[in-house]
DNA sequence: GTCTATATTCAGATAGAC
DNA sequence: GTCTATCTGAATATAGAC
């Protein structure tokens, strides 16, 4: 996850397990086959966090801040894994794509896009705001300044303690933006 | 660009250059170099654009709309740009950031962040906005679903053609969220 | 400048002793 | 299951003819 498929070594992989070189092969087989486990836990673990916070509550405006809470805590926790997720999807999208949907792997913001309509015909949120734009503005304010981390930091002149902070101020304020953008 | 330094191959790129692999060393001796020679070219390509618009208008709310479209306009140009060097910038962060630092690369959004600051002192911006994150919101929303496109493109079942209509639709929602964002 | 042929290095994978 | 030693292939890089 760190490197990405393509740096990665299965010695230093070995050597940071430590365990031999010809003992990782034995268990995962080749490279390929590791990945194939990393990636699906990987992503499982992501989705499934998303799909927990989107069926828990019904309120539109109160689960837009638990989501976000949610995700960026996640993040923090995880923070090289949206990237690991992107570069992977990027190296072989068919075959990642073929795998989702054999796992029927759901849209896990399902709950997220009931909320809204419900909202909208309840006359709360302005009807002409597109649930899919909104869905993908909350992600990409979210997920976004942990895969391009270092970009961010350069441009902001922030350190990696000052770039923790920063990103924790950010809960409120993406929040903040995505409930000024669908105001009825 | 296309699949990133590690997963580049010489002889591919000198099969689609039509020379042979031996000529593409004399001109570029290494394949480090190359990349060097290519990652500035495209950085720079990327922050100039940018620039230029931020230096053009003074009013804030003109300026949101000239740089989402002008930024998305240049990114539906060049797909695998945002990618390439959010990769690369996680490859091999420090180097990238030194060689930043030596080519004296300034942040490329002064002029909005100046604008934003005007139009705080005039009274026609919420003063509690932060220009930073409204900077990185602008930025995310913007890059986001290109770094991410097999993802969204999955999550939303939307084939390429259909994808790249829904990132013409993205120019106004993204302006009018931002708008929203920071109305005073 | 441009090519062919070759050197070098190193990764992933396997064989086989224990 | 765990290790050492080895195989094989591939990729970058160089040497040298033309």
């Amino acid at each position: 996850m760190q490197h990405g498929y393509d740096a990665a070594r299965m010695r230093s992989i070995a050597e940071r397990a430590e365990i031999n070189k010809g003992l990782l092969h034995y268990y995962f087989k080749s490279k390929e086959a590791l990945l194939v486990e990393v990636f699906g836990e990987t992503f499982s673990k992501l989705f499934l966090t998303i799909q927990n916070v989107t069926e828990e509550d019904g309120n539109l405006f109160d689960m837009i801040g638990k989501v976000v809470d949610v995700y960026i805590e996640f993040m923090m926790d995880n923070p090289q894994l949206p990237t690991f997720i992107i570069q992977e999807l990027n190296r072989d999208p068919e075959r990642h794509i073929q795998r989702m949907k054999k796992a029927s792997f759901k849209f896990p913001f399902v709950g997220l896009d009931k909320a809204m309509n419900q909202a909208q015909e309840d006359g709360l949120v302005n009807p002409e705001v597109n649930s899919r734009h909104f869905i993908l503005n909350l992600i990409s304010m979210t997920l976004f300044p942990f895969v391009a981390a270092k970009m961010v930091g350069f441009m902001f002149k922030l350190n990696d303690k000052q770039y923790k902070q920063f990103l924790r101020e950010r809960k409120k304020e993406i929040t903040r933006t995505l409930i000024a953008s669908i105001q009825a």
